[in-house]
DNA sequence: GCGAGGATTGTGAGCGGTCACAACGTGGGC
DNA sequence: GCCCACGTTGTGACCGCTCACAATCCTCGC
C-alpha cells in the first residue's frame, strides 16, 4: 500500500494589493469626520452619542471593515476575556469531555479558550507562566498527579479555577474547584457488585492524583470503604496506567485467580483491557466474572459485552469550572455556575449475579 | 445513589498585600539604574549590552519577578506566536488526535494554542473573525462539512493552514493544506476484503465534507473504485453520523441481508456499532461477516473481536498542519514540516476469509 | 594626541485602543 | 436675559512594550 501523507502549499503568489493593514479607530474617525474617541464610544455602545453621529460612524466601520484590535483593547483596558486550560491530556475521554464542557461554556460567555498540555518533562512553572502570560484566567485539570502539581504552583495573583479528583483531605482547596463524588460512586458500584452475590470485588486502579495518601484516589477509597463496610478485606489493587493496554496487563493476572468474580475498573479503557484479558483466558463475562468501568465513554455501550459503568458528567464539570473562573474575572456578572449532574451507575451486560 | 457534583469557592479573603501590580520594564530599569530600552535589550538578548549591565538588569528582573507583558509585546511588535484551531469537534478520536498533534507542535515551537469549536448554529464569519482577532494564525480542521465551509470563509489576509479530507477536486486548495490519502487507504482495505473471497463489500459512510460531489468523501470513493476495478457494482451505502449509534442503525439493516459478508466502515466508532448490530442479529464476526474500521482508535485493538482497521497518523497530520502555518507566520525560520506517516491497514480479528 | 568608528546607552515616537478631563453647544429654570 | 446642568464631542495621557534614531563612551590607528 503506497498511501502517503500529502501537503500542498497552495494558492498563488501574493495578490497585487498589499497585505492591507487593518483599519484602526483613527481611520474610522477620519472617514466619519469625528474624533477617535467618538468611534471608541460607538463601538462600546456608550449611551451619549447622537444618533446621527452613531450612524455615520457605523457606516464608516462597515465601509472599512473595521474590527477592534483585541490586543490593543486588552492592553489599554486590562480586560482579557480568555481562559487557558492546563491539562496533562486532551485525548482520554474524561479529559476530552471536560475540555469540551469548558470550551462550550467559554464560547458561550465570549471568552477565548487556550489549551496547554503539561508533561512530566516540562518545567511546570514555565508552563504555568506561559498560560498566565495571556493575561486571562487559568483552569487546571487536576485529575492526575501532574495536573494536581500544576495547580499547586499557580501563583496566587493568577485567576484560577480547578477540576480536582477530590478536595484535598484535611484542608480546603486553595483555589475554587469542582469535583464529582467519585468516592461515593465507586462505593455504590462496589456495593452493587456485592449485592449481586460476589464475595469480594477487585479493583484495577487509575493513577491517583496524590502520590501520598494511601497511594490511591477517591475511586479506590470508595471501593475500599464499601468492602470494609461489608466486612470484606480489600484485595490488593492492580493497574498502572490509563489505557486499555494497562487494563489488559492487570486483567491477565486477575484472570488466573479463580476467586476473582467481580472487577471494578478506574475507567472504561482499563475495563476494556480487562474484558479482553478475561476473554483470552476463557473466562466469560458476566457469567464467570463481572466487570464495571468508570466514565461511560461513548462507545462503552456498544462493545460486547456492553460495559456496566459509572456515568460521569465531565461536561457539566467543565462548565462549572469555567463558571468558577468567570466569577473571579468578571466580578460583577455573578452568573450562577451550573451544577454538574451526579455520577450514575449505568447497568449493562458486563455485570451480573454471581454464578448466573 | 446520592452522589452530587461539588464546588468550592475555596481560599480566604484577599491577603493583606494588594494585587501587587506586575513589574514593567521601567520598574526593572529603575531598579537596575538603566533606561527601559536597555532592559528591553536584555530581555530580547540583544548583543550589544555590556556584560556587567546585563547582569545588573538580570538581577533586577529576578528580584522583581519581572515577566514581559505578552499583550504589550504583541501590540508593539506585531508578533503574536499563537494559533487558533477551528474545528467542529474535539472529542471524536480523529479530531482529538489531530488536535493533540497540533498542540504538541505549537508548544514545541513556543506558540500558544487556542481552540474554537464551530457548530451549525454559529455564525461562521463571527467565529472566524473571533479566531483571527487573536492576531495569530488559524488552522482549520476541515474533515467535515462545517469545517470545510469555515475554511472557505477565512479572509485572505489571515494566515491559515488546513487539514482536509482530500484536496478539492479540480482546483488546488486555496490554502496550504495537509491530508492523508484516505481514498487509497479505503481502496486497499476494500481490495483486502475482496482478496479474502468476499463477493462484494458494503460501506457504512461517515458524513462527507463536501455535500455535492457524488455525496461521498474520499473513503467512499476509494471503496467504490476498488469494487469497480474488480467488476463489482457498488451496493448502496448507509450511515448517517459519526458515532457508534449511527453504526448500529446501519448495521441492523445490513445484518438482515445475507449477501452482506464484508463491511467497511468510515470510522471505528461506526464499526463498533456495526459489530454490535451483527452480534444482536446472531451473525458471527469474522466467520459470517468481516468488518473493517477506519482510524485505529486506541481501544479498537481491545474490543472483541478486535477491529481490523486503517491506522491514520492524525498526530503527524496535526504537526504537519502546524508546520504549514508556521511557514507563513515565521517567514525566515523555514523549518521543514514533518511528513505524516501513510495510512496502514492493521489486520485484527474482525476480518477474515469468506466462509472461514 | 586626536579623530574615526564601533560598542553601549538613552530619548522620542508609536502600536491601537482606553481612561480622565476639558470644551463645546443647548435647553430649562429663575 | 443669565446661569447652570446636561448631552455631546474632542484632547491629552497612558497601557507596556518595540522601533528608529541620537547621544555618549570607548578603543584603536596614525
Amino acid at each position: 500500500m503506497d498511501v502517503t501523507g500529502h501537503t500542498s502549499s497552495g494558492g498563488h503568489g501574493d495578490p497585487p494589493q498589499g497585505p492591507q493593514k487593518a483599519a484602526s479607530i483613527r481611520d474610522v474617525a477620519a472617514a466619519a469626520g469625528v474624533s477617535y474617541q467618538t468611534v471608541s464610544r460607538v463601538i462600546n455602545g456608550h449611551p451619549n452619542v447622537k444618533e446621527e453621529t452613531r450612524k455615520r460612524v457605523d457606516a464608516a466601520i462597515q465601509a472599512l471593515g473595521f474590527r477592534r484590535n483585541a490586543t490593543a483593547f486588552a492592553l489599554a483596558s486590562g480586560v482579557t476575556r480568555s481562559v487557558t486550560v492546563i491539562t496533562s491530556n486532551t485525548v482520554l475521554y474524561g479529559y476530552a469531555a471536560t475540555l469540551q464542557g469548558l470550551e462550550e461554556a467559554s464560547r458561550a460567555a465570549g471568552y477565548a479558550l487556550g489549551v496547554r498540555v503539561v508533561t512530566p518533562e516540562d518545567d511546570l512553572d514555565r508552563t504555568i507562566a506561559a498560560a498566565a502570560d495571556t493575561g486571562g484566567g487559568v483552569v487546571v485539570i487536576g485529575f492526575d498527579a501532574i495536573g494536581a502539581a500544576a495547580l499547586d504552583r499557580v501563583p496566587a495573583h493568577v485567576p484560577c479555577a480547578a477540576l480536582v479528583e477530590a478536595p484535598r483531605p484535611g484542608r480546603t482547596p486553595s483555589r475554587p474547584a469542582v469535583w464529582a463524588d467519585d468516592r461515593e460512586a465507586a462505593r455504590a458500584a462496589t456495593e452493587h457488585l456485592l449485592s449481586l452475590g460476589h464475595k469480594t470485588v477487585h479493583y484495577v486502579a487509575i493513577p491517583a492524583s496524590t502520590g501520598t495518601r494511601r497511594l490511591a484516589g477517591p475511586r479506590a477509597e470508595g471501593w475500599r470503604q464499601a468492602l470494609e463496610a461489608a466486612g470484606v478485606a480489600p484485595p490488593p489493587t492492580s493497574g498502572k496506567g490509563w489505557d486499555a493496554q494497562a487494563g489488559y496487563e492487570a486483567g491477565k493476572k486477575l484472570a488466573r485467580n479463580k476467586d476473582v468474580t467481580a472487577i471494578l475498573c478506574g475507567n472504561d479503557d482499563l475495563a476494556l483491557g480487562v474484558l479482553r484479558a478475561l476473554h483470552h483466558a476463557g473466562r466469560r463475562v458476566p457469567e464467570d466474572v463481572s466487570v464495571i468501568g468508570f466514565d461511560d465513554a461513548p462507545h462503552s455501550g456498544f462493545v460486547t459485552p456492553s460495559l456496566t459503568t459509572v456515568r460521569m458528567d465531565f461536561h457539566g464539570l467543565g462548565r462549572a469550572a469555567f463558571g468558577l473562573l468567570r466569577a473571579q474575572l468578571d466580578t460583577d456578572q455573578q452568573e450562577i455556575a451550573p451544577v454538574p449532574a451526579e455520577p450514575t451507575l449505568v447497568l449493562r451486560e458486563s455485570s451480573g449475579p454471581r454464578d448466573a
